[in-house]
DNA sequence: TAAGATTGAGGGCTCAATCTTC
DNA sequence: GAAGATTGAGCCCTCAATCTTA
């Protein structure tokens, strides 16, 4: 393809593999969640760290670190789930400047429906086709391109 | 993680990485090349087929193959695009249901100023981290994964 | 009926203001 | 001024409904 000049056939045939990959295996993970447990991915990223807290309700300061998610996101992701009944929303105590994120009934329930079903999913869309090998070298592989995004 | 019950450590850290890596990666391709070219992701995607067409000229139905993308997807980007001056649509001539996608001035410009820029770049934060080997059991990963999902 | 395409609604993401509180 | 958070705009994607032509 033209937007590869300069990257030989067989990168990139790697390179559109990569991108397929991403995207079907995202893709089928996402629909199969929602048509099981109703919930988006999204949605289920924020309700893992508040269903592992001590009460369920966390600053949305800490909430969007545990995501490496920044302030906007959450915000906006927050808000849609506070009107799903998902979440619910305060003022924090200790600084007034901060929000308080916490779990609903729904949402601690919804949450702890999807999760067997997701984990099922992952291990049987992705690791199930991998050889011990094949994992150990794309464990390395992408903690090595992370470390090499973060340096720029 | 509570997500990951089910997956022992090693596999949520890969699972975890794989996720990471796949964000950070594409996004930081992603505004590399909004910053230098002016283009989207999604924009150079659908400039690239066109520009190896015979005459810049694709039926909407080949565009959609080439990209394997849903008819709506490309119709939304289309318009996107056609606003923007970077493409032309108009009427086929042998289907009267089909529509014929075409590249402006502005958009075969833009292709052309953008495709260097965004192979140096796929270059630079994916494969000058890979050796060899690792690029073959990529490949192959990445075949069996989608392979697998195609058949579901 | 099926194929090609379009549209509207709605979730999701990023960016650039903005507001409040420290 | 900096930190925590919110909001609005704009692009991207999917789904379901619709329209036209084959």
């Amino acid at each position: 393809m033209a937007a590869h000049r300069g990257l030989d056939d067989r990168e990139t045939h790697v390179w559109q593999g990569y991108l397929a990959a991403q995207r079907e295996l995202l893709g089928a993970l996402e629909r199969q969640n929602l048509r099981e447990s109703g919930l988006s991915g999204a949605e289920y990223a924020v309700l893992v760290p508040l269903s592992e807290s001590e009460d369920g309700v966390l600053r949305a300061r800490e909430l969007g670190a545990a995501l490496d998610w920044d302030r906007s996101r959450l915000a906006h992701q927050v808000r849609r789930m506070e009107k799903r009944g998902l979440l619910t929303r305060g003022v924090c105590a200790a600084d007034a400047r901060g929000s308080m994120v916490g779990l609903t009934e729904a949402g601690r329930s919804a949450i702890e429906t999807a999760a067997p079903a997701h984990v099922a999913q992952v291990r049987r869309c992705f690791f199930d086709h991998l050889s011990d090998a094949e994992v150990d070298t794309l464990g390395a592989v992408f903690d090595r391109l992370l470390a090499a995004l973060a340096e720029e």
